[in-house]
DNA sequence: TCACAAATACGGGTTTCCCCTTAGTAAATT
DNA sequence: AATTTACTAAGGGGAAACCCGTATTTGTGA
């Protein structure tokens, strides 16, 4: 019996060359493919896959997003983030929507092949470099008391891209008011004063990553 | 006759997968892939390829860096840049450095498949993408590549610090109206909107680094 | 079920930022 | 000598950001 595969991720080649690598692979099966979180929602109405591989990284809704839907719609789904950024910031977005692994794009065939294989047997794998990172900020950021809540980390990441609090308040479907009550909360807690301080700070404690 | 094609990229899954749909192709063969600049330019002693697709952001010698080396050996060389930016530098620095065509990595195999074919019977290709968005940025383009002053990079680099524009003013013994002006020009030179933006923009073109 | 943290939201006030325009001076270029 | 570029500066206006405090709802764990 195959596992059965999807992939989700809007960079076309990229997708259609990681269809071919894994269906090379004994005992994979890729069945079904999108460049849209949406789309793949709608999928899961009809079937089922073992495995989902998913971009963090996408138009309209985003890894995040997805995840967080298709789990909430079908909470025995396993799906891995497949990205390219290796912060914090990112995985914990994606360890918080519930993600059983984590494999970086730069990762070679046989990493993906061992996550896909480990996910599928009931546990998790996350790559390498993640859990280095992990460790290192764990010591790092303990004595930093005051921890981020989720949503602070949904603005945070939000505003390392730049992203006006306007903007940020139309991604997350909340208020402005509410966006300036995050930002202040965490420019308190992470204690610096303004947003470019922020990144600053972000990129420093690797909280985040600018590629 | 087959169309010998290189693949230099770092991230390996790409790679492996970009390879698969390549050679999937009609008329083109894959004779060499790295993920490494410095490998494929040792390669070039031994064969020559018809069309290399090269990654901009790699390790130990970006796409950019490798495209100018290869092309002071052979100056014959047809490369195409394969990248996930899409913004203006990147590609201004590319088409400097001599590649004779620009596909991003959301692209669909397709638009690959004709920008090789292009390049390699002696024509250029520039992805539509690129081209809408120097139609779109036309008047401001000349002025972007032309580089800073040397005290917008002053004020650059205590922007990139969190300084508010008080705190740059009196370190540099100059107006609040001054820095202003100089904020307002570097942002319409580096075609950004705010601070936060203006740090990713500089870390991501080497004037600036956290750390 | 109670307590508490987290997320949401508002009001009102201050500061900073951002944009547009104009303009003087000095230095470099043509 | 004339033009251009860099740096300086300012006024004015509107938008965002930032800083208080307060308050309701929701979810989770004790």
């Amino acid at each position: 019996m195959k596992i059965k595969i999807a992939v989700v991720d809007d960079h076309d080649l990229f997708r259609e060359g990681l269809i071919l690598v894994l269906n090379q692979i004994n005992g994979f099966d890729v069945i079904f493919d999108s460049a849209d979180g949406k789309e793949f929602i709608e999928f899961l109405k009809h079937k089922r896959p073992d495995v989902i591989l998913m971009d963090i990284n996408m138009p309209i809704i985003d890894g995040v997003e997805t995840t967080t839907q298709a789990l909430k719609l079908y909470p025995e789904l396993k799906i891995i983030a497949l990205t390219l950024f290796s912060d914090t910031l990112h995985y914990s977005q994606m360890i918080n929507a519930g993600a059983k692994g984590f494999v970086l794009k730069k990762a070679k065939k046989f990493e993906l092949q061992q996550a896909i294989t480990e996910v599928f047997n009931g546990g998790n794998y996350f790559s390498q470099d993640i859990l280095k990172q992990l460790a290192f900020n764990s010591i790092n950021l303990t004595d930093n008391l005051n921890k981020l809540t989720n949503r602070e980390i949904d603005v945070l990441s939000l505003v390392c891209n730049g992203k006006t609090s306007q903007e940020i308040a139309d991604k997350l479907f909340i208020s402005l008011k509410t966006v300036e009550t995050h930002r202040t909360n965490i420019f308190s807690k992470t204690n610096v004063r303004n947003a470019a301080e922020l990144i600053i700070w972000a990129v420093k404690n690797n909280y985040f990553t600018i590629e």
